[in-house]
DNA sequence: GTTTATTTGTGAATAATTTCACAATCAATC
DNA sequence: GATTGATTGTGAAATTATTCACAAATAAAC
């Protein structure tokens, strides 16, 4: 079985935003040209992305948008709900459980927790903000399959094996630390502070032609 | 003069996140394959990526926690105070805005722009709002260098084009859009979706191995 | 229905990145 | 101050990712 590169999976998002952008505005088909060109890419690239999944296109035509989106959907596993919790809603947190968009594009939020009294048995945007005591009981009852961790970074490792131990193999990471996971589990990180250090590397190292 | 890649800069952050650690831990010394455990790499990932800058170790020893962390920092940028401008005051603005640890690393938010009436004039976190009318004018006066875009994803574009207009040549885009820039200009973004793909990508596909 | 113009899909070539492997160097020990 | 043990720094090798280049396929034109 192939494997398929942190890039690749990367560039298939990218496609798949670029796709519903063209659908909104009325292409029919698209070429892998155009598609490279809006995301700077080269069209030899996206082919090759495709290509691991399977042949999608016309040769003479291109790809017809609204079919290479929802086969790169499918890929994605955006054709399925997702069962999604949040751990602590502070800042991070309120924003994200606020944000429609993810939602509608599959990934539910369902259950919401937090370690502070005041917050804990209140409605947060219609959801229920429970105990974190109850964490490992609810995700399993509730069949969450992905977690977003929004709390202190002191915190994150403890709500992590918590989150381990109920069983769920994917989680989303805003805390800026590495947490350990056993090998089956699935970590990203959104860390916007290695984004601000990468703006900075490149306002300081002007000589060191950067990569883009 | 040597190119330096994306994910060597990645790196460099983590490097520096797990230096900080060490430092508070009371370690006066790393080793390249000490550092390489803690982030996943390998012990001549590290000794590689740190070659690109200079030798900073000592054969026998490995490297002085303290002064390596300070090297990194400097080729980060992070031994200068950026000035930093904010646009889009909303859930994730706001989120920013509140967090310490940005202007802890030398990211000082100077300015906060907003095009909505309600929040104009106003101060936030000890922040007068600015309309985003006068956005060119005032991050040319306020000497801004690193500009974050937190505006509804239709507004990304137009507002980033003032921003290159102010002759800034940073921008971090929390907008799941591709802002279009002229060559010279770094656009980095943040996009939680991406991410949120990324994990229903290895839900629905568990028999491709996935690279972690 | 034949020709022409496109564009895909993919093996081969190239480029970039990572890892290997080891001489060079230094700290610590005796 | 020689010896031992550890660890760096770095060319070379291996691996991985990207781009090239072209046959195959199809739409459109005639
Ligand atoms: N705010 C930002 O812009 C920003 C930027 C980058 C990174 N981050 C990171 O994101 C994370 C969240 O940041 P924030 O600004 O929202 O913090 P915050 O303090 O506003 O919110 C944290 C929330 O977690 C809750 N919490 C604390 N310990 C908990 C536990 N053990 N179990 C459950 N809930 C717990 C708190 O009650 C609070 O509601 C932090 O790790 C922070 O470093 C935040
Ligand atoms: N909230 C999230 O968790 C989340 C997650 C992923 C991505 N995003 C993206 O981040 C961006 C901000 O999201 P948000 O949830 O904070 O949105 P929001 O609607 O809460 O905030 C947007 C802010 O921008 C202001 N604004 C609108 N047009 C403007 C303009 N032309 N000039 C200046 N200000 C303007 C609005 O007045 C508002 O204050 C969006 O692009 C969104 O897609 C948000």
């Amino acid at each position: 079985m192939p494997k398929i590169s942190d890039s690749t999976i990367r560039r298939l998002s990218m496609y798949y935003r670029s796709l519903s952008e063209f659908e909104t505005k009325g292409y029919k088909t698209i070429s892998s040209e155009h598609l490279a060109k809006t995301e700077k890419l080269t069209p030899a690239q996206v082919r090759k992305d495709l290509s691991f999944f399977g042949s999608f296109g016309t040769r003479g035509l291109g790809y017809k948008t609204r079919e290479l989106k929802e086969r790169i959907g499918k890929i994605l596993g955006l054709d399925h709900i997702w069962n999604v919790a949040l751990i602590g809603l502070g800042n991070v947190g309120s924003a994200l459980v606020s944000y429609k968009e993810f939602q509608k594009q599959g990934f539910l939020i369902k259950l919401l927790f937090d370690n502070d009294q005041r917050k804990i048995n209140k409605k947060h945007k219609g959801i229920l903000v429970s105990d974190v005591k109850d964490l490992v009981e609810k995700l399993k009852n509730n069949k969450i399959e992905i977690v977003i961790i929004a709390v202190p970074t002191q915190a994150a490792q403890e709500v992590a094996d918590l989150v381990v131990s109920a069983g769920v193999k994917t989680i989303l990471n805003f805390a800026p630390t590495r947490i350990k996971v056993p090998q089956d589990v699935v970590v990203r990180f959104v860390n916007m502070a290695m984004e601000l250090e990468h703006l900075s590397f490149c306002l300081s190292n002007q000589d060191f032609s950067v990569a883009t």
